[in-house]
DNA sequence: CTAATTTCTCAACCTAACTTGAGGTCAAGA
DNA sequence: TCTTGACCTCAAGTTAGGTTGAGAAATTAG
């Protein structure tokens, strides 16, 4: 198989090591779009190695899948990105886990005035906050510190 | 209704800001223990007010239940909790977060020196490690960046 | 050329953290 | 007393992020 056929959903799932039924389930989310060769099977480009490793790494950090591939919309369609196409993204990251980072001291600084003095007054206590519960209506898992996909 | 009678869970749920649902929930977990009256509705201590507002903040920071539960499991079983027994529980509950926090800076710390520069060099790269995948099988929901329940 | 892998699709299952609904009971106000 | 409304249990549904398995077709190795 030459190299221009394209990276077979194993040969990929060798080379990232998530199961070949992870990247299947992340073409689903849009994630990547393999092509198909003549007999039907999935074709990668080597390109999308990088975009695995990206997926692999974002998730690490808790972003969703929807938002990793906000992210990864970032990256240019046609052409393969260059290095400076991932580092343009990674600022967009950056930015977000830095966010994500501060979110969580507020609510540590907070929670050291709250709860660290044993009194945790409920409609004084400004991380427990009931209309945000009330709002939060719905079915499914949570979101972490208020964080949605998309 | 006597105050002595305890609170139902509709009072706990208005209180709260919690669905009764979740309450009901949160008790087949053992989170909260309430008794039954004479009909065989659940009646609440007013200290059950407190664990659920802990529970509801500690799960802002991202706490599983099995986790929350293992925290609350430090307050005493028999007698009303004290301003102290609370102070005691989120100093471990600060401990947990912080170590939180700090797994994150690391990561992204990494991240600047690994997906910063565009490489995103898979065999080099610190964040992404392919063994903690392969040996991470199994199904359901996976937990953020190796915080696992219990 | 045949056997052994890989891959394909599709449906069903899994966890966490709940919600929703059905069908029935309990409690409080007029 | 009667009638709401709150409460009960239990089963099934929901989302995210996948895995597992069946049955069939494609590819590769010998």
């Amino acid at each position: 198989m030459a190299v221009s056929d394209g990276l077979s959903i194993g040969a990929l799932a060798g080379r990232t090591g998530l199961a070949v039924s992870a990247i299947r389930y992340y073409e689903s989310q849009g994630l990547i779009r393999p092509w198909r060769n003549a007999g039907g099977q999935r074709r990668f480009q080597r390109a999308d190695l990088r975009r695995l490793s990206f997926v692999i790494i974002a998730q690490k950090f808790g972003f969703t899948l929807p938002e990793i591939r906000n992210l990864l919309d970032r990256l240019p369609g046609r052409r393969t990105p260059t290095p400076k196409d991932w580092a343009a993204i990674s600022v967009a990251f950056r930015e977000r886990l830095d966010q994500r980072i501060e979110t969580l001291q507020k609510l540590r600084d907070n929670l050291d005035g709250c709860i660290g003095c044993g009194c945790l007054s409920m409609p004084k206590c400004a991380l427990y906050n009931p209309d945000d519960r009330a709002r939060a209506k719905g079915t499914g898992p949570r979101y972490l510190m208020g964080d949605s996909p998309d």
